[in-house]
DNA sequence: CTCGGATCGTCCGAGTCCAGACGATCCGAG
DNA sequence: CTCGGATCGTCTGGACTCGGACGATCCGAG
């Protein structure tokens, strides 16, 4: 699927280069930074992108959940979550089953080789995340992700009259 | 142009709802969410994306480029670009004109109607990181544009072997 | 039991992106 | 001057995304 050589969205990376004092170009930047590595990563295991390894991540935690709730929590499209879901079963790193009390219905579950994949993979998401914030002390981190969180989590802009 | 209600890339938005505690995807969700508020505002003065004003904001500077050096800048492939320009371009916001000395290139340059919507659009984009950061103090601020520029800048992952 | 509406996963069509091909143009070697 | 290679903007084909439509299934009202 895709190009996982290339940027997930070539607009993030560079952009910074011209207008550095810009916020939001630079939280696409640095988005796209982790990203190329992640998804780096992900290839070398066999995944293809940062779709596969949130739906895995997301299964890894065992709960059931129907794959239109799976799509919700990973804010994956239910539509292109289906290819995703395809892919990773071909490959034997989940298994959807039919839900007994709701035929409608299927359950997607991580298995064990897609846990081990998975678990593969976190260990160069962590090593990749440390190194980008190498050198930076524990306040700041926790002030880093603080305000990350608050502007994800924000709830209006407000910008209605210009 | 695509649907500019929606969101530019909807992997970005809620996946913070699932994994708080990761960096990769808080700057994703983060990101998507300025993106969101700064796309609302561009639709609302006619632009249709992140890339229009990005656009805009290169040409901004008066400064001469040929269309491949303006995708370098803004790090939009050459071919997106030419439609991003035609549709400036038809909005009269750029024009595109020949280098007389070198009849290959053409050189967009933006209008004054272009100037007066970029300058618009400015201002909302600045109330809308300001509104993003309210309540945060000035070395905060400093800080996060500071480790935000060292993440996206940052040159090499060295996390070949796992 | 029946049946109409709601909800699941999947499929299809329109729109978008981008690697590679293409014509037009430039330029340096001879 | 000529001409082969490099570089510009544009076009094209294949892959992907996603809104809306579809069949299958569930469930509550009657």
């Amino acid at each position: 699927m895709g190009t996982p050589s290339s940027h997930a969205d070539q607009t993030e990376l560079a952009i910074c280069a011209a207008f550095p004092t810009d916020l939001t170009m630079l939280l696409h930047a640095a988005a796209g930074r982790m990203t190329d590595d992640l998804d780096l990563a992900a290839v070398q295991m066999g995944l293809n992108d940062v779709r596969d390894w949130l739906v895995l991540a997301a299964l890894d935690d065992g709960r059931q959940r129907t794959q239109l709730e799976l799509s919700r929590v990973v804010c994956v499209d239910k539509t292109t979550l289906i290819s995703v879901l395809d892919r990773l079963e071909k490959h034997e790193l989940i298994v959807r089953s039919v839900d007994p009390s709701d035929r409608r219905v299927r359950i997607p579950a991580i298995t064990p080789t897609g846990r081990k994949v998975y678990a593969k993979f976190a260990i160069a998401r962590d090593m990749a995340e440390a190194c980008a914030l190498d050198g930076v002390d524990q306040s700041g981190r926790a002030l880093l992700m603080d305000l990350l969180a608050r502007i994800a989590h924000r709830q209006d802009a407000s910008l209605s009259g210009v």
